[in-house]
DNA sequence: TACTATATAATAATGATTATCAATTATAAA
DNA sequence: TTTATAATTGATAATCATTATTATATAGTA
């Protein structure tokens, strides 16, 4: 079922499917949390020996390129990746590298009216999001 | 009177004055564009040929960890720094890495009282910024 | 099945940032 | 003012994530 929605997704964006890819595609979808490319690659690894490093990284910025995944900014220096492409924020754990996905469609209304009739000079605002800094009450990290 | 000012600054959080921290301070605080760490490098180099990156980055931390300036976030993958303390977000240019700053006190109360409100589950909030994607309408780079 | 362009794996290269450490300097005490 | 000492600096090596290279393998198509 993921495997297959994997194919369809590749298929739709005109990409090749190759077993690489569809692994690689399959954990961002399925994976909650936002992973660095060496997450990826240490949850492919046992059914991928050879899956290379490059690979990933490459097979990530073709997805990207696609609007398949997004990039995302973390507070360390390892870039993270996001399955989701609908409109969301993002949750940051301050002090760990931890983020989640945070929905509000609320907050989106109301910062979309907001910035509509502002109207920032000299800029065409194309879209927004936002990061709350915080603290999970559960135990925290990863 | 900017020199004097860094020399404040650097009095008030305990450091010690040294002619590389009030060179690196001033350039922070009067730049309206988020430098990195080489173009703080490229500024003072006229005027302190030994001035070391290492020093630099060294420096640029102390302040961040002291609360005088921010690490930014950015697109590509070098760091940025911000002189400005008080509360604001982020235009991204996108595209290239240019990011200008957005204050927007209506914007704040908004958002802040939305979150008050709201509460997310497990999640406790400190603060929040906004990145506000589009396209500058000069030119646009840099 | 064979052809051709694309993808992959292995590895070297890059580039930003950090670590190391000897020499220098700012501050506090004498 | 001089001295003592801990912190800072500069030079450079090391690190680590990411990218480039290139020979080999493979997907999609005729």
């Amino acid at each position: 079922m993921s495997n297959n929605s994997a194919i369809v997704i590749l298929t739709k964006h005109g990409l090749k499917i190759t077993p690489q890819r569809i692994a690689i595609l399959d954990v961002i979808l399925n994976l909650k949390e936002h992973p660095t490319a060496e997450t990826i690659c240490n949850y492919l690894r046992p059914g991928y020996p050879n899956l290379s490093i490059a690979t990933i990284y490459k097979t990530l910025d073709t997805f990207a390129q696609k609007g398949i995944i997004r990039k995302v900014l973390s507070e360390t220096d390892t870039m993270r990746y996001d399955g989701v492409a609908e409109k969301h924020h993002h949750l940051y754990n301050t002090g760990s590298g931890r983020i989640e996905d945070y929905y509000d469609e609320g907050l989106n209304k109301i910062v979309e009216n907001y910035l509509k009739n502002k109207k920032i000079p000299n800029f065409t605002i194309e879209d927004f999001k936002l990061q709350i800094f915080g603290k999970f009450r559960d135990n925290g990290n990863k």
